[in-house]
DNA sequence: ATGTCTTTGTGAACGCGTGCACAAAGATTG
DNA sequence: CAATCTTTGTGCACGCGTTCACAAAGACAT
């Protein structure tokens, strides 16, 4: 079955495509809801609805799950619930770390849909030595200094990094030389990281101007006869586009 | 219910591929970054290299807004820093709003790097009658009462949802209702809204919990062999396929 | 038991995204 | 001006993800 090791590594999944492994938790959270509500059986279409997909494609994520739903009635919310969680492998404690603990990270540490779920805050920490000791939601933050010791003695193995850009890629080595091998990167920066280590980003800039994307677009949609495509002035073979870079224009900082 | 041919409009990219657009800001990052150092111009693998993707992607990428680089030599910084600007709308001012002013949207009003590109807190919103008038990051946070004049006056059409899940329907409702068409939602809840209308997800829950995926993953690779602890019990029908053997869920008969 | 009705599980078709590989474009050198 | 070298732009093939559509599985009624 290895089809050779041409530089794949990424799509090792245990069988599971990843764009389902991404939807798990969606399912996980509507099912939650339901088993509250004592709700018993739920069909895929109603799930499916709850979750905002596809019902086939629901069906077809569960597949990959195995067998667990029963034609004319539907899945067990329960037996699902257990399901999924096993698989994704919230049946146990994960304990994370979060490195920076400034206004992003000290919001996330505060946070209570964080324990919820088998995510425990097992420590915070920060480069400011007059942070170290101060109570954040509770938990004592503790120097960076520490870290490779901090990171072994709780057996954390997933990262939190709310550093400024600047120090995400150092701080992201330590964490890793510490035993770390699952990051999740809220600074601005592009980490490099060894095989094995699985990085996951968020990027609220991104986010802002995907958004700002769409919305020019719906702008430009009523006035499409506007002054759509007048500045290009594309730089045409004839006249070399060099150093006299035309019209740069805006440019933020 | 069954065949409604519901409507596609998703895929009304002008052209460009959403997962190009995704990608934009990547680019005009790293772009900004040699901008500063004034470097005057970059090869394809450069830049891609840089960007944390594969070049011939970033070339493929970049055909879609034209054809900007020059063979033997590479892209112009700036003049590509000005394409990709404009395509993504970011040569025009954005006013955005928050609303829900706790831990998490205080921590993304104190955000310096929001106003950076072109996206300007505009408003800062919520519920709570006593947080009325206090400033949070040098704004003056409004009653949601007011949410609909102060969305006009203000002219956002970007909605930043940052209140407790039970409240983000609602609140996201509100949002459309005054002339928002892109929301960027950080609550945990499946946002509805009408057609024409975008909505992006920022969840934390989510990416922790693929990562656990992944991360119970690599810990199975070594030892198979494990003992879970007590699953819930429920009979099922047939012994359909017992790889894991263990039945999980109480039968509420 | 037998029939009907509901809903699952999945085969198959399709479209999108990715990455390879290379011809062409243009810079650069002699 | 011709030869050479560098790097773009893209045709093409492939694999993943999505969706449709339907046979089969099972619940439920008679
Ligand atoms: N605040 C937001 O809403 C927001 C949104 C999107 C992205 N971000 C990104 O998240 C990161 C944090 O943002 P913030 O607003 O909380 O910044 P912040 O300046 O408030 O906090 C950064 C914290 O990191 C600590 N720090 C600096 N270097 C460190 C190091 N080497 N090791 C450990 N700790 C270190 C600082 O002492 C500080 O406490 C930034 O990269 C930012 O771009 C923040
Ligand atoms: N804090 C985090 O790190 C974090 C991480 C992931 C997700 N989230 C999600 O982000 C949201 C906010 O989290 P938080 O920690 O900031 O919560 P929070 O309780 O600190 O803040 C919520 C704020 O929303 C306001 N609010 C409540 N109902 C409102 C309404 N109808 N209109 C306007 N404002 C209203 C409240 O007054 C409060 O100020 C939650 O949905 C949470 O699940 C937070």
């Amino acid at each position: 079955m290895a089809t050779g090791r041409t530089h794949r590594p990424a799509t090792r999944s245990r069988g599971i495509p990843e764009a389902t492994v991404a939807r798990l938790p969606l399912y996980l959270r509507a099912l939650t809801a339901l088993s509250e509500r004592s709700v018993p059986t739920v069909s895929s279409e109603e799930l499916a609805t709850a979750a905002g997909v596809n019902s086939a494609k629901l069906r077809k994520d569960f597949s990959y799950l195995g067998s667990y739903g029963t034609r004319g009635v539907g899945y067990d919310v329960e037996y699902l619930v257990y399901q999924i969680s096993r698989e994704l492998g919230l049946t146990q404690d994960w304990p994370v770390a979060i490195v920076g603990i400034g206004n992003l990270g000290a919001a996330l540490a505060n946070y209570g849909g964080f324990a919820s779920r088998g995510f425990r805050v097992a420590a915070l920490i920060d480069a400011d030595p007059a942070m170290a000791g101060t109570p954040v939601a509770g938990i004592a933050v503790q120097h960076t200094d520490d870290l490779d010791r901090i990171i072994s003695e709780n057996g954390v193995s997933i990262g939190v990094i709310t550093t400024p850009p600047g120090a995400a890629q150092q701080v992201c080595d330590r964490l890793v030389a510490a035993g770390v091998t699952s990051i999740l990167n809220f600074a601005p920066t592009v980490l490099s990281v060894p095989e094995g280590v699985d990085v996951r980003k968020v990027d609220l800039s991104i986010e802002l101007q995907i958004l700002a994307f769409h919305e020019q677009r719906k702008a430009g949609e009523d006035a499409t006869a506007e002054d759509e495509g007048a500045p290009p002035m594309r730089a045409t073979p004839a006249g070399r586009k060099g150093p006299d870079g035309d019209m740069p224009a805006v440019m933020p900082a």
